[in-house]
DNA sequence: TTTGACATCACCCAAAAGTATGAATTTGGA
DNA sequence: TCCAAATTCATACTTTTGGGTGATGTCAAA
């Protein structure tokens, strides 16, 4: 449970004592501290971009899940749960034609875990195929 | 320009001695005569359902512009013939969700066939699949 | 009768999609 | 805090699609 957090510890840790070496080794030498101070913000911008992908996923759902929330907006058909956020995410993609490598890269996941949302849905709409799962999800105006 | 004709002689040929066969060796000895016409029928109907069966390509597609011209019934989006007659039926296939081998075997032609029709639909559409296409197509009312 | 559009089919290769199985992490709720 | 559901990812494999090229037969119009 408290994995995630040793990670989050451990990653800045390192990223300080990464700072601290730079600083004691040779930078307070040859460079300004002006230098030296752009330096360290540009590490701890990548750390943060990093750490920003990292946990995008969450945050992606949660968002989804506050637009669902808001009442005009809220999708009209959630059918019993049929289908998880990510999944009608994936089949919304899909009804734009869009490719399982191409749905990957604009959620920033592997094409792997596209499969597997596609293969659910496949499963969870009884198809097999992703057009008949558009044709489907119209019927059930899932989309 | 003779080869269709040839072949139909030939089949044709091949089914009337193989009738004449039929009649001299031991039908004629064996059965009614009643019997023999009813296996002369039978295998005549069989020919002809195969020689219609092999021809009905030509046949479908005449059936299909007649669809087309009846006023009430007529597609209403033939965008400058964007497409032919085929081609909108197989992408009302792939509209429904069939692949491309059952598309194959519902309309009696060869896979290869459809890979081209839909290669062709592509094209005209400026897609690169049929997801794209089923999206395209309902934007231009096509389906 | 020649020509062009259509429809048909083949072959080959590459890319995308789908199947099956197993596993790790995260989150939300009991 | 424990658990079930959700999300993520991998590996290996099969099937379906897509792309390019070339060819034949049919049909209707020029």
């Amino acid at each position: 449970m408290l994995k995630p957090i040793l990670k989050f510890g451990v990653l800045t840790g390192l990223a300080i004592a990464a700072a601290k070496l730079l600083e004691v080794s040779y930078l307070t030498d040859h460079l300004s501290i002006k230098a030296y101070i752009s330096i360290v913000g540009v590490a701890f911008l990548a750390l943060g971009v990093y750490l920003g992908l990292k946990h995008r996923r969450q945050k992606v759902l949660v968002t989804y899940k506050e637009v669902e929330a808001i009442p005009g907006v809220g999708t009209p058909a959630l059918h019993d749960d049929l289908l998880t956020g990510r999944e009608l995410e994936v089949l919304r993609h899909i009804g734009q034609g869009r490719s399982n490598q191409e749905i990957a890269d604009t959620l920033f996941v592997s094409l792997n875990t596209i499969k597997t949302h596609t293969n659910n849905i496949y499963g969870k709409l009884g198809v097999r195929r992703r057009t008949q799962a558009l044709e489907k999800a119209r019927q059930l105006k899932l989309l």
